[in-house]
DNA sequence: CGTAAGGTTGATCTGAGTCAAGGTTCGTGG
DNA sequence: CCACGAACCTTGACTCAGATCAACCTTACG
């Protein structure tokens, strides 16, 4: 990809995060060059478990996926992230205990630990930013939390989606329409469930009419439908009548 | 309580957290004169939901629970609250969306918006102990989702009570041998079960003599056969010999 | 074009939720 | 100081959402 249709595809989106405001917010003190970025490819990491904090990332474009290895040596994904988000927030304690990988060809900006450090100091705008910017993963943290604890698998599924269509479009693409850049594993994993139950509850949904899926793609028929999953934990329930008929109709 | 007895107290306590140091760390800087605190008593809030950023609190002694409410109104606890830690820092984002409750008699420091925003540009030191603390709850929060996830009931209940018995450990009081503050049905919620759950595995750790519960009061016996909780989420599996009886003896 | 990775669907099993009943402790007013 | 109601806790029986096991299909790619 040359750096001309980069830049392109970067102006190209209209979102306004905390996020794209901490890059800007660079400009108000030295570093008026454009900073430069790097990519990285599908599974790549742009860091693992034991590595030291020496600043963070944005992501400029494409997605990844945050995960830890238990005891017992299985993956468990705590995040995925999209573009405009800050890597590493939670890195000015300790050494990271987590991987984070990248879904697809995405690329990153830097901002080492002196930078920061100078910037929080010098620019009012970077220090309300940044703490911002934690804070609002703190309040997203909790909200996750509540998901595993309190919800079914089909609020789970809801939800998901939801936030995703939310997140995409924030970012300027279809609301209802999109491809989801991680495999159903990692949703079920993500989500704290069975992938099979992921398989079957977005079945439900597409039996419902309220999305259609195929593949990786997934596309929103009727969002207030979906919206009404998250309040009734099982709105998917198929009454059965009697004998063998299902009162839906299968497309 | 006098001021000197509280004086005493302060002083008995041996632990050093980041969050004792953020206290100090005002001494840097021109707040030298001895910070003033404030009492609330059991089932008082120390802010509600809908409540805006003021700045943040230090909890000085006792405990608290964080809790958010669903549509439906029924509370959500996401965290519990001991001496030492800073409350709040999730607000620098927007109005809180949970309510803050005493579990106990307790008191806490606080420090304005305004004093914070001068005491990170002015102190290293508190600029680096704030950054780390929200790293900290990051990481914390991160944890906790992984728990909620990923492990069965016995491996929460254990959790907490590791978790439980590290932290008060750290305020200098006993590992083995301590009063929970919260109710059962408090820790259900919090742990994502049923309380009658909470109930039962409590039940089993006792008879397999792990531990000895007795309302409030829990003793840790055997601290090592706890952490394989963590490990086994079904180490308290009472094999049936064939017939009638159990393979443990109880108390 | 063959093999692996990813995805779907059905059958069965189980951990933990729910319902129910009873016991214990706490707090307040008489 | 006791009595009584409320809050808290325990234990048993039953149920079910979702995990696990198993088989098979579909797509991607070297």
């Amino acid at each position: 990809m040359s750096a001309i249709s980069v830049k392109q595809s970067v102006a190209q989106r209209s979102y306004k995060t905390y996020e794209s405001c901490f890059y800007e917010s660079t400009y108000e003190t030295q570093f008026t060059v454009p900073r430069s970025h790097r990519v990285f490819h599908r599974k790549k990491a742009l860091w693992e478990g034991g590595d030291g904090f020496i600043g963070l990332y944005m992501l400029r474009s494409g997605s990844a996926k945050s995960f830890t290895l238990s005891q017992e040596g299985d993956e468990h994904i705590t995040k995925f992230h999209f573009a405009g988000e800050l890597l590493g927030l939670d890195g000015f304690n300790n050494a990271y205990n987590y991987t984070i990988e990248f879904l697809e060809t995405s690329s990153v900006y830097f901002f080492s630990a002196t930078e920061i450090d100078l910037l929080i100091k010098q620019s009012t705008h970077f220090r309300n930013t940044l703490l911002k910017s934690m804070s609002d993963a703190l309040v997203c943290n909790g909200a996750m939390s509540l998901c595993y604890s309190a919800y079914t698998s089909e609020q789970r599924i809801a939800i998901f989606l939801i936030d995703l269509s939310t997140k995409l479009s924030q970012r300027g693409q279809s609301r209802m329409k999109f491809v989801l850049s991680m495999t159903r594993t990692e949703i079920a994993n993500y989500l704290g469930m069975a992938l099979e139950t992921v398989s079957r509850v977005l079945g439900k949904l597409q039996a419902f009419d309220i999305i259609d899926v195929n593949q990786r793609m997934v596309k929103i028929n009727n969002m207030s439908a979906l919206n009404n999953c998250l309040f009734d934990g099982d709105c998917l329930h198929m009454t059965v009548v009697h004998d063998n008929n299902c009162n839906i109709s299968h497309a």
